[in-house]
DNA sequence: TGTACATCAGTGAACGCGCGTTCACTGATGTAC
DNA sequence: TGTACATCAGTGAACGCGCGTTCACTGATGTAC
């Protein structure tokens, strides 16, 4: 299991010393995602975080460089733990082949699910990247870089395709795949059982046509 | 070509009654979505509408109860440009059969594109719909809207699918649609047109294969 | 083992600023006779 | 056709509030001898 490039991101503080810090910094991460969900990124603010942190504001700025940085941090540790379920999976399918790959994508979206639900407001997380322009990058790369790792396990398994069509291909699917996940908190009319086999129905098929 | 339900949603406030007023208020839409590319909508403020619309902030209230008034407005707007694009498409290929829709997906996805590039901060009003909690109903609610329609054209056309199986399956195609019109502006890495083709495939198979 | 000292973690108090919104009002437009 | 009046559209000025951030400081922890 190797972690993800995203997580050595420059930080915007030195990282804490001491084990008391290192908890902080978790704690401010975790009380950000829980306001997320409650509040949203429209109303979430510092002092906010810091107060049901139980810190004082100076606390934070100890830790990040400004607003953005803890969201941009609290991002990129989501899709890093993404990152690991997705080496995991990479790991025990990919050398048995593309029917094993295939056969096992509803694995890898059920796994990916479960870590976006273990974490308070995930999904809140994961659209405040996409809405805010300061923080649209940390996205956009960790889906570049998820693509690159699945280009780089299925190139030898699909021959036929060009490496330009498989990038693609992959790029989109990924992209559908988040989406997908993030239906699963929003469309209360469908059962995240069905909604996860039939996406990995319809990803199956992205994989296997050959034009 | 039927206008969307959604375009009669309860008016914050009394919609105007001189051509004037209409103009200004389509006005103060237009600005705000200039301003929610510009700045994003964890900056944007009423204020800042004004200023630039060239009004002072209490003639905004004439029009708008609130903050998040300008931005569902905004948001409904668009949607109901879209589906404006959806109901033409389905007038046109639904009644030709099958083969036809599916031969013409590529044309819905695209002229959907076009709404969405023609309007300023379109995309970044379709992320602030979903990043903010109070707003994130708008997207759901057209979104299923638009699923409805299109389950209404096919039912007759796949008599082999469940209803059930159906509304899921174009449910999540859907999305995938929507998400495809977002990755068209996001993903310098992949051309617009290529991406559109390999939408339209995936959709193709989507809707065909049997089970 | 004890202690002096360096470094790390967190506090108290406050700052200037722009936010969302409203009040009481004036100017523009439409209409009845 | 002209004018009095009703309604609609927009203004000037301000409000209380909480925002993001910082300064100078104290308390907690680790380490060298």
């Amino acid at each position: 299991m190797t972690r993800s490039t995203t997580s050595t991101a420059r930080p915007s503080r030195a990282a804490p010393k001491q084990e008391r810090g290192v908890q902080t910094r978790e704690r401010l991460l975790d009380v950000a995602g829980e306001l997320l969900g409650e509040v949203g990124i429209e109303r979430i603010s510092t002092n906010m975080i810091c107060a049901r942190a139980g810190l004082t504001p100076p606390a934070l700025y100890r830790y990040f460089k400004d607003k953005y940085a803890v969201l941009e941090a609290l991002g990129l540790r989501l899709m890093d733990r993404q990152n690991v379920v997705l080496s995991a999976w990479l790991d025990r399918y990919a050398p048995k082949g593309l029917t094993a790959v295939a056969d096992h994508i509803e694995d890898l979206l059920r796994a990916t699910a479960k870590v976006t639900a273990a974490e308070p407001g995930a999904i809140w997380t994961l659209r405040a990247l996409r809405a805010v322009p300061q923080l649209a990058h940390v996205r956009i790369e960790s889906h570049r870089m998820v693509t690159d790792r699945l280009v780089k396990a299925y190139a030898p398994l699909v021959p036929e395709l060009s490496k330009k069509v498989l990038w693609r291909r992959v790029r989109m699917s990924v992209e559908f795949g988040f989406a997908v996940d993030e239906m699963l908190n929003e469309e209360s009319r469908l059962k995240r059982e069905d909604v996860i086999k039939e996406a990995a129905r319809m990803l199956r098929w992205s994989l296997r046509d050959p034009e």
